[in-house]
DNA sequence: GTGGATGAG
DNA sequence: CATTCTCATCCAC
């Protein structure tokens, strides 16, 4: 939408394959959700446009471009995925709140109630510090929208975990704070466990196991039910993100610690074919190093098979360390058959 | 260090 | 359920 505005009056999805990924918000209030089948979409929504996204470098620069942005606000600023960011603004909290001109005004929604005034309940400040904290967002995003033309959500509370969550009961565009009164609510209102950021379909098929599918069995079962089957640590982890607490700091993200292209290799039986399109994957991804500057360490080739159902198997992967004396060389293709012959073995389809 | 499992968007 | 195309972390070996 930001390269093509006309598109954003009509309901848009982005393809990848025989899915739409992502969606914008005008295709949503068609019916259209994320990840579901083309044919579906089409069906609900005959006049939907199609943007193939397969190639994801323009998501990942503009992705970097956003986090960069907000680099120039706070050195705290954690990745997650192309289109998330966290920010710690604490010491921008305290900056704010020592300057007397400082307001106590909120932005944007209270999560759980119409106004915020029964609230000053807290005796350690914290109303304060989050109330500054929706101005920082309030600003942020507006800059944010100003210079690079984007719109976004924003969750403002004390920890990762809230402030994701509570981020997601304002869309589009808007943003919202957690004060501790609610907090009990917030997690409660979510239901399932699978809802917690970190309990993905495996551990929810764990726990649904040992009977337990919501988040209010999660806070009430006993520790040890837990520890028997996922361990001390873990068990400990779930019980509290359950109860809204997470410990987990703002962890600086950076650069990216590995660089990888894929590709689902539809209807690939040749075997030239196959070597033509590793060494496609290859090319790019020789691109991109160079873009980065640095040189990888280690090259490593995914695939998954095939089976004569069509039914996919699970990945497989082969690494080996590159010596740096193989780009000394200059030659592209070195570096794979350096990779295939190192480990003596055929590897197709996927390459990481 | 290697390779699989898991989880995020 | 994964499906797509990434990227990160954890853990047994």
């Amino acid at each position: 939408m930001l390269r093509n505005p006309e598109l954003r009056t009509k309901p848009l999805g982005i393809q990848q394959k025989n899915i739409v990924v992502t969606c914008n918000y005008v295709a949503r209030e068609r019916g259209i959700s994320k990840l579901s089948y083309i044919k579906d979409a089409e069906k609900k929504c005959p006049d939907i446009v199609l943007v193939n996204g397969e190639d994801l470098t323009h998501y990942r620069e503009m992705s970097y471009k956003i986090t960069n942005f907000l680099l120039k606000y706070t050195p705290k600023v954690e990745r997650l995925g192309f289109d998330e960011n966290f920010l710690d603004v604490s010491d921008m909290v305290r900056t704010r709140l020592n300057d007397p001109s400082t307001k106590e005004e909120v932005k944007g929604h209270i999560y759980g109630q119409g106004q915020k005034d029964d609230a000053d309940s807290c005796t350690c400040g914290c109303h304060a510090r989050l109330t500054v904290g929706t101005q920082i967002a309030a600003d942020i995003r507006s800059a944010l929208q100003e210079e690079l033309g984007i719109s976004c959500c924003a969750g403002i509370a004390w920890n990762k975990l809230l402030s994701k969550l509570v981020a997601g009961t304002h869309k589009p565009n808007q943003q919202t704070v957690l004060f501790p009164e609610h907090t009990f609510e917030l997690m409660l209102s979510l239901e399932a466990v699978r809802a917690i950021p970190g309990i993905g379909h495996s551990t929810a098929k764990r726990l649904a196991s040992l009977g337990i599918q919501t988040i209010s069995q999660l806070q009430e079962v006993d520790q040890s039910v837990l520890t028997g089957e996922f361990g001390n640590s873990m068990a400990q982890t779930m019980k509290l993100l359950s109860c809204g607490s997470d410990q987990s700091p703002v962890v600086t993200t950076g650069q990216a610690q590995s660089i990888s292209d894929e590709d689902s290799f539809r209807k690939c039986q040749d075997v030239e074919d196959v070597k033509n399109r590793i060494g496609g994957l290859l090319d790019n991804l020789l691109k991109r190093l160079e873009e980065d500057g640095r040189l990888p360490g280690i090259i490593r080739l995914t695939l998954r098979k095939l089976d004569k159902e069509g039914q996919w198997s699970k990945r497989e992967s082969r690494q080996c360390r590159v010596p740096s004396h193989v780009f000394a060389l200059g030659n592209n293709k070195t570096i794979a058959w350096y990779c295939v012959l190192s480990n003596n073995k055929t590897i197709q389809m996927k390459m990481k």
